[in-house]
Formats: structure tokens, sequence, C-alpha cells
RNA sequence: GCCGCCUUAGCUCAGUCGGUAGAGCAUCUCACUCGUAAUGAGAAGGUCGUCGGUUCGAUUCCGACAGGCGGCUCCA
């Protein structure tokens, strides 16, 4: 028996007046089951998905929408998260509902408990959710008025404030609460005992939904943690229970296999391991300590990106840590960031604050002497150090710190300079993460809204404004907008990149700013003798090396490429015969500009072999007497390959050539011998 | 900042129903001299995050603080 095939699996099917879209879709032969099973059907005339169980009243044609697709997705964890809220109230009664929408990779539900929920509660909740999951409950929807929603839903006070919404202004999407009462038609969906019809539980929904609860192929909940109810730090904080559901076993296995994935990749967990840096705490919360080994990775970053931005024309300034508070008001920080910003010491009758940016002593640079419009565009970079008071919740590891070194820079530029500086910068930082092996990424346009906190006027951030937006087209990459993310002085996009394993990270930034150039005054003498005022591009490329740093380590796992990596080679002799001998290898390869040590410890081989690939070195070179006889070394590579009996010479070449191409893939047997 | 959880040797973690603690790895010493991911034996290492309370006695119970973790809010 096989599967007839399903040409309408992608096409419309046809559904008559009365009958199920489940009954038209299984006449038609589209499958039900499985991962390209459909879970709901799309309405053409409104572009809304419906229940399988919808019975239209006039014929209609629709799309089924398959298990394995990002709506199909969603639907499965919508219905699981109703499993999760029915789960929640059979074991702690009296619970009161918040909202529970899918998200990305999975679904939440909050809610209001007697007490937060611990990691036992949630192992018994998932075996509650398996029970109602077996079952096969239906899923039904029944349309109910406003009044009759709020008698039912009497004791549930969120439900009743979503009603509430639901009449005056729209929900907005991000909060969540847009699944719940989305429509102008309040509904309910019950979910009934499939033996006996029973209505066993009840939520304010607005669907859709799987038929059945037995329909949801594979879930699991993976924390608890408190979240302010609708989204805002002034409403009281509901115990949030995140999960994820997917189409199959096999995914569902795959995305706890990713995560495990990420969470051997951690940046934290690397640090310690290869002792790259740590967070003392007597230094004090986001403030990290970079090791030796750590040291070096930082500084051959550093290095190049110092030299890449001479190449493109930068000039290396300095600036203090700290600065008088009329610096702050002058560029106008003060009065958005003050209470970001470490609190300021009182010395001679003045107050000093720590920097949080360093654009203002870039401008007193500029600012030192009178500059002609020959000079431009100036372009100001160095690696500032800025201290930001975080919120002590939200400091994590190398990506969000207090301390932190900005790779910042500043352009002056005419007005008719701005849109080529902008391309300028944007070729600029994306050839440097490509450098850095990050090759996969999008831009993102931060843009005002109608907040107040946003200077100058509309027909300045209306040029600024187009002025990116026609650079960041010309990149060819995809372009999100972000209304509201700008910086109050002026718009700006930001590079998005992608990492190893798909997570995005924010990298660098590019600001246009019309407002701190007037604040200071900023002038040059224009070519007919008049005064102007030039404009200042801002823009950061890894935004922070610390947090590039934790991006990187994450991105390649901790095994740096060649030309990263904090030990290079490692000389392993077979025998303590060797070392003189590998030390004289490990002196050429030095002189060359390589970092390599030798394991003289009295661990066997074997065990030195497996220290250097825990470390994760690149090169391996082994030694015993054959090799020293014949005045070779062997090579063993981080993917386990050998090269063995290599000329010494040779081998020096072929490791200086390769660290010197700073090639992000890792050496191999094969790579090494072809290149 | 808010909510919850956590803090025992350098690291990962046991343990003590209240009577001052243990393993593996790492470190050090000795033996072994070995051809591509763990040789064996021994030693050393902890005022159990800090401060306070309860108690005859606190690493254990309670509280505060610090640091960490997961979220929320925030992120120039």
């Amino acid at each position: 028996m096989s599967t007839p095939p399903s040409p309408t699996a992608d096409g419309p099917v046809r559904v008559p007046a009365g009958t199920t879209a489940q009954q038209a879709l299984k006449d038609a032969g589209v499958p039900l089951k499985g991962a390209d099973g459909a879970v709901v059907v799309r309405d053409p005339a409104t572009g809304e998905l419906r229940d399988l169980a919808w019975t239209p009243e006039t014929d209609v044609e629709v799309e089924p929408v398959p298990a394995a697709s990002p709506e199909g997705r969603a639907v499965i964890r919508h219905s699981t998260a109703h499993v999760l809220a029915q789960a929640v109230q059979a074991l702690f009664p009296g619970t009161r509902l918040g909202i529970g929408p899918p998200v990305e990779n999975g679904f939440y539900y909050d809610f209001d408990p007697e007490r937060p929920f611990t990691p036992e509660d949630l192992t018994a909740l998932e075996k509650k959710m398996t029970e109602i999951v077996r079952a096969g409950q239906h899923f039904a929807r029944r349309e109910v008025s406003d009044a009759d929603a709020r008698a039912e839903l009497a004791a549930e006070p969120y439900k009743l404030e979503l009603i509430g919404l639901k009449g005056g202004e729209a929900p907005s999407e991000d909060d969540g609460a847009s699944v719940e009462v989305g429509g102008a038609q309040l509904t309910m969906y019950d979910n009934l005992d499939p033996r006996t019809g029973e209505r066993v539980w009840t939520d304010l929904c607005r669907g859709p939904h799987l038929p059945r609860t037995n329909a949801i192929p594979a879930f699991s909940l993976t924390r608890s943690a408190a979240a302010y109810w609708r989204g805002s730090e002034k409403n009281p904080q509901l115990q949030r229970v995140y999960g994820t559901a997917w189409e199959s076993k096999e995914a569902h296995k795959a995305h706890l296999e990713q995560l495990a994935e990420a969470e051997r990749r951690d940046h934290r967990r690397l640090g310690v391991e290869l002792d790259l840096f740590s967070f003392p705490d007597e230094i004090g919360s986001g403030l990290a300590v970079f090791h030796p080994k750590g040291g070096v990775v930082k500084r051959e970053m550093e290095d190049y990106v110092r030299a890449r931005h001479l190449e493109e024309g930068f000039d290396y300034v300095g600036t203090p840590h700290i600065s008088k508070r009329g610096l702050f008001e002058t560029s106008g920080h003060l009065p958005y960031y003050e209470d970001t910003m470490f609190p300021a010491m009182e010395l001679e009758n003045s107050e000093y604050f720590l920097k949080a940016m360093n654009c203002p002593m870039h401008n007193l640079i500029f600012r030192s002497r009178g500059r002609s419009y020959r000079e431009l565009p100036l372009r100001f970079f160095e690696f500032g150090s800025v201290y930001r008071y975080e919120k002590s919740g939200v400091v994590h590891g190398l990506t969000r710190v207090r301390g932190l070194t900005q790779d910042d820079s500043h352009s002056y530029v005419t007005p008719e300079q701005a849109p080529g500086e902008i391309r300028h910068l944007l070729a600029f930082v994306l050839g440097l993460l490509r450098d850095f092996g990050l090759d996969d990424y999008h831009l993102e346009l931060s843009t005002r809204d109608e907040s107040p906190k946003f200077i100058g006027s509309d027909e300045e951030w209306a040029v600024a404004t187009r002025v990116l937006e026609e650079a960041a087209r010309e990149t060819g990459l995809e372009l999100v907008p972000d209304p509201g993310g700008a910086a109050y002085y002026g718009p700006k996009i930001s590079v998005q990149a992608r990492d190893a394993i798909g997570r995005t990270w924010q990298m660098s930034t590019i600001q246009y700013d019309f407002n701190q150039p007037a604040r200071f005054g900023l002038e040059y003498s224009a070519a007919d003798g008049t005064r102007q005022q030039p404009v200042m591009i801002h823009s950061a490329k890894f935004g922070s090396i610390e947090r590039f740093f934790g991006v990187l380590t994450e991105h390649y796992a901790g095994a740096f490429p060649a030309w990263l990596a904090p030990v290079q080679v490692v000389g392993i002799p077979i025998t303590d015969e060797q070392v003189p001998y590998l030390a004289d290898v490990a002196l050429q390869l030095r002189a060359r500009g390589i970092r390599v040590e030798i394991d003289d410890s009295d661990d066997r081989m074997q065990k030195k072999i497996r220290t250097a690939s825990k470390q994760k070195v690149p090169f391996v070179l082994i030694a015993g007497a054959t090799d020293a006889e014949a005045g070779a070394v062997s090579f063993r590579f981080r993917d386990g390959s050998q090269h063995n009996g290599v000329p010494v010479d040779q081998a020096v070449t072929a490791i200086a050539q390769w660290v010197g191409s700073r090639a992000n893939v890792d050496p191999t047997a094969d790579a090494l011998v072809a290149g």
C-alpha cells in the first residue's frame, strides 16, 4: 500500500459548502498525517488560517498548510501551549492564565500561580502534558459574545483584561496578546474528551488549532522564568514556562541537539576551558580580564583591525577614560545616559565621569585647530575603552559587559561626501567581518519614531535616513527596518552577522550624525572661504572587541583559525630524546613569527596529543627517532588527519604560509599538501 | 533593576536528616621512554561565596549582601 501522490499539497483544494476542510483535503488526497500533513488551511478570501474542522457556508478554495512549514509549526506550538496551560491548571488549581503564543523555535505560556514553578514542576507538567496529548482531546472552536466571555472568564483577570483591550486600541503584535483576541469576534477553544464529548478545559483563543491533542508530534518544556505582564516593567510579573514543539520527533531531536551544540560553544565555558579570560569577583561584575592565551587572540584581532584602518585612510588617535561633566553636556549624552553611566567622581570642584562613548573626545581633536575642506574626509580611529553601568540582570559573559573597548571611528565629511563615506565604511566593515570568517549577514536600518527622545529636525532625519538607506541598498544585502531603534542624534545601519550555527549577532554600526557637529560648533573652511559645518559619521566595526571576541569564540567553537590561535603549533616528542630536536624546529618557527610550544612534560605522547587536541591547537608536530634521523617532522591536524615525514624546512614554510594567509578554515593533511 | 534558581579544592560535581568534608580531571613528586585522543603509584590542595541570626555546636536552618545562571525590561 502506498500513499497516493499529493499533487494538491501546495495547490488549492476545493471545499464544498457544508463540508469540513478536513474531509475535502482527505477526498483530494492531501496528507493529514506526518510532517507533510496539513494541520490547518488558509482561507484565500481573508488570508486567515482556519481549523481543519472549519465548515464554510459557501464553496471555497483553500490552501493546505503542512506541519513542516513556519505557519504549520506555529499552529503546533500554539496548540502545545494550550496543552501546557491545561496541565498547569490540572496540577496547580487556582493558577490564572496569561497569554500563550508560539515564538521562534517554540512557545511559552504565562501564568500567575500560587508559587513559582520549580524544575520538578516542569517535569511533572511534561508528564501531565503527555497524558493530555495521548488522550486525543478535540480542540473545538466556539464563538462567544464579549458579555458571555466575561461571565465565563470571571475567574481569569488577565483574560478579562485582554477582552477589554479588544474593544479599544488593537493589541500590539509584539506583546503576544493578538493570538488570544486578534479578531473582531471572540472565540473560545474547548478541549473535549474524545469518547464522552465532555468539555475538559477551555481557553479564550483566536486559534487556529490542531484538530486533536494527539496531533502534536513532539514537544518538551525547556525552562521557566519570570516575565512582565504584557511586556511592561510597570506591570506585575508572571511565571513564564517555555517549551518547544515540532512536526516530527526527528525535527525535535535536531532542535535539542542544536541547543546542546550552542551550550558546547558557549564562550563563557570555552573561556575557562581554554584559559582565555575570566571575570574576577574582586574587580566587579561585567569587567573582564584577558589571560595570556586570550590576550594573544585579542591582540591579533586588534593588530589586524588597526592595520586595516590605517590602510583605509583612518588616523589613529588616543583619548582618556574619564572626563569632566561639561563634555557630556555639550555632546548631549548626559540627559539620556546619565543613569547608565558610572556615577560621577567629585574632584577639585569638578564632576568627572568614566566615559561611556568616545565621540565627544574625537570632536575635541577635530576642534583643536582650524580645519580645511582639503582635510576631509578626516577619519579618527582608536580602540576606545568605555564604561557603562549595565543593569545587574543584563550582564552576560563578554557579550554584555560594563567595561568594553570599541574599535570606534568618526569620519568628518562635507554633506556632499557623506554618501560616499558611508559606502566606504560599509564596504570596509563587511570586508573586515569576512576577513574574520563571518560572511553571512544582513543589514538593519534603525530610524526614529514619534518618541520625543530624538533630537534634530524632521528634514535632517529624512536626509540622513535616505543617505543611509541608499548606501545599504547598494550592497544588495537584505535590509530590515527597525523603527525607533536609532540613537537620539541620528539614524544608523547595523550589520547583523550569522554565525556557524545560524545565530545572528549585531556587529558593526554606522551612524549618521548632524547633531553633535552643531553642538560642538565644529566647522571647516570651504573652498569659497566660508565656514561650514561637517557631518559626522560614527562607526564601530566589531561593536566592541570583547563582544566580537565572544562571538568569534562561539563561531569557531574555540577552534580559532590558525592565524588567531593562541598556540599555533605544539611539538610532541615520542621520547625525551627528541626534545632538543623539536626545540630547534620551534626556534625556526618562532623566527617566522609562529607561536609554538614543546610539550616536554612526562606524559605519554598519546596523552600529549589528547591535551593538544583539547586545546584545539591547529598544528601538532610529532617527532620520533625516525623523523629526527630523516630531518623531518610528522603533522597531526585538528581533524585527526596526518602528514608524516615532512622535511623540517618544508614544514616550517608550510605552517608560516598557512598562518600568513589568514585562512579561516582548519588546516588538514590534504589542505596543507594542496597549499 | 525585577522574578526564580544556584554558590563545597584551579575545573566538573558528590556529601553532611546540624557534630568543621569526598571523587574525577588539573597541579606537584617518583617510576615508566612509549609513533597519532587518557601509563602507574604517591603527595599536596577547601575558615563549604561574605556578613549576621538561631543553636551547646552552622558548610548544613533563617536573613542580608556579593557573584553566577535562566528569563523579563533595557542595550549610545
